[in-house]
DNA sequence: CTGAAAGCGCTTACAG
DNA sequence: CTGAAAGCGCTTACAG
């Protein structure tokens, strides 16, 4: 049914490791002639060579796995994984998305069982995930790899650029709005630590911390909780501050005047709330592609084509604050 | 540095096929004294079997792909997928992701190189696909061969249910908002077909067509293109819907009495919305449950602890309509 | 320039 | 109750 390399080898009319040589890119010092009956081959026969075979023979696969922390999958981390496909695929290189668990067991399936080539993340790994990877020997990158810096949480940098702007903006007093659902927010706890340096730095008093769910009673009850007029509400993402800008206008405070509100994602939603979110973006593609080049290089690939791109959180300042 | 079945045997002082037996759960007939030693060593060693070498022996991985595709991955896909990858893996499968591409060779890579005992999708598989599956002897499980239905397109149910809610309301002209970008409009074109079946059945005009991005400039041009006041705005999802209400607020129209939307999804956000979006949910997560089912059955696993799950779209009548 | 041979880690009849 | 042997599809020195 499924032609193998012996199937094209045979229909060349040469040997298994001629068809092998050829087809992986070693077929220089072969007659052109040769080379041109086993391409012919395998292209008539849809030879597609087994990944099992070949991973058995190499002792790792051509596969990279990247993991999807469990956290909003927005649409333009499709867009991103679907561009590191391609770039992958352009060296050979399969991509497949596992999702994270609590555990690090299923990982530990994946990695041991397929062997791939490299495991990469757009979030930072845990110690736990890394201490896994590092025992497996597997290759892994993440975005505090791929830019050369210290590890450190950019997190913190996040909640301090959102708490900033808000002083700047005038407020005194600070609000850091979590998203109550723990698995959803991964990042809370850095963004919080970074709202709280802005308030010592400012010797303002510490920030108020409120969490709630994407739901109206969520919302109006975390409004109702917090002194207005006069606060300045840091969320944790875009939709954290729709659902409390929504809540504010229903109690009647004006935004940004009495209550200001700046999210986090820059989602195209964004744009539409009323009045316009105040956010602050990042660039996910530029981080990707910097992820991508870091870990090819890491694999030996030659990435001189890739100019390393600047990633950085841009403030979108709008209606809310 | 990893251990192999063959370190598994020596320390527990037996062959490879003993190894092999015991561990994949042919081992009744094996001396309890026996099994214990391998089972004890095989974890001592943390010993994870090779899938490449699993997998050249049986002629199959234990993977099971699931096809992403390309379309808004809402917070709850990932819900879905993360219990999937669990029942999954309860049955020794491990479930890996691949986003759909245009073209189908990136599938034929994955799936003739890892060989995975089945590929799903929580869409339904384009022609183009499910051809090439065959082909390569797959096994493919979609929405439509887990409902033993007749395979009919649930979209212009969906969107035929949407324009009835705004028919019974009382709008008389009804309008189809389309998403912007047509990759991530798969589902447009039957929701269209649905409105415009109501629109017949009941007699009225052919419904008005608009195409809009998640911007509110283009929310804006796409309002002030409708006859108003009086229509009804079947919308492809819940975030057209959303951009909708807030050009159509911006404008000063009142929402639902001189135009009512409906959108699709029932997104957190769709209920903080001011007013709150009518909607129409889709148990996705029944969905889901009852792939795997069919997918499982399909294997050959049992699934007799698997009641099917009913799943319908459900009308969430809120304040836009 | 090309092929024979060994080996990657597993599973599966089969023999005992 | 257990093991020797063959084979899954590939790649990689090595020999010629």
């Amino acid at each position: 049914m499924i032609a193998t390399s012996e199937d094209v080898a045979r229909r060349a009319g040469v040997s298994r490791a001629t068809v092998s040589q050829i087809l992986n890119g070693r077929g220089q010092r072969f007659a052109v002639e040769t080379r041109e009956r086993v391409t012919q081959a395998a292209s008539e026969l849809e030879y597609q060579p087994s990944a099992a075979g070949r991973t058995l023979a190499k002792g790792s696969s051509d596969i990279v796995i990247a993991v999807i922390p469990y956290t909003t999958f927005g649409g333009n981390l499709q867009d991103i994984f679907q561009t590191a496909t391609e770039e992958l695929a352009t060296r050979g290189l399969t991509l497949l998305l596992h999702l994270a668990t609590d555990s690090t067991a299923p990982l530990d399936r994946v990695v041991t069982g397929m062997k791939p080539r490299a495991v990469i993340s757009l979030t930072p790994f845990s110690r736990a995930e890394l201490d896994l990877l590092k025992s497996r020997g597997v290759l892994a990158f993440d975005p505090q790899s791929a830019s050369s810096k210290v590890r450190t949480d950019p997190n913190v940098d996040i909640g301090a650029l959102q708490a900033r702007y808000l002083v700047d903006r005038g407020y005194e007093s600070l609000v850091f709005a979590h998203l109550q659902d723990a698995r959803l927010d991964p990042f809370g706890e850095g963004r919080e630590e970074g709202v709280r340096r802005v308030c010592t730095e400012h010797g303002l008093p510490e920030p108020m911390i409120i969490r709630l769910g994407i739901d109206p009673d969520d919302a109006l009850a975390a409004i109702d909780s917090i002194k207005l007029p006069g606060a300045g509400v840091v969320c944790y993402n875009d939709d954290v501050a729709t659902a409390l800008l929504s809540a504010a206008t229903i109690r009647g405070w004006k935004v940004p005047d009495e209550v200001g509100f700046i999210g986090m994602d820059h989602t195209p939603l964004s744009a539409v709330t009323l009045p316009p979110l105040s956010t602050v973006g990042y660039d996910q593609r530029a981080a990707a592609y910097n992820l991508i080049t870091a870990a090819l290089h890491g694999l030996g690939e030659s990435v001189d084509d890739r100019e390393p791109m600047d990633v950085k959180f841009a403030l979108v300042p709008r209606g809310t604050a």
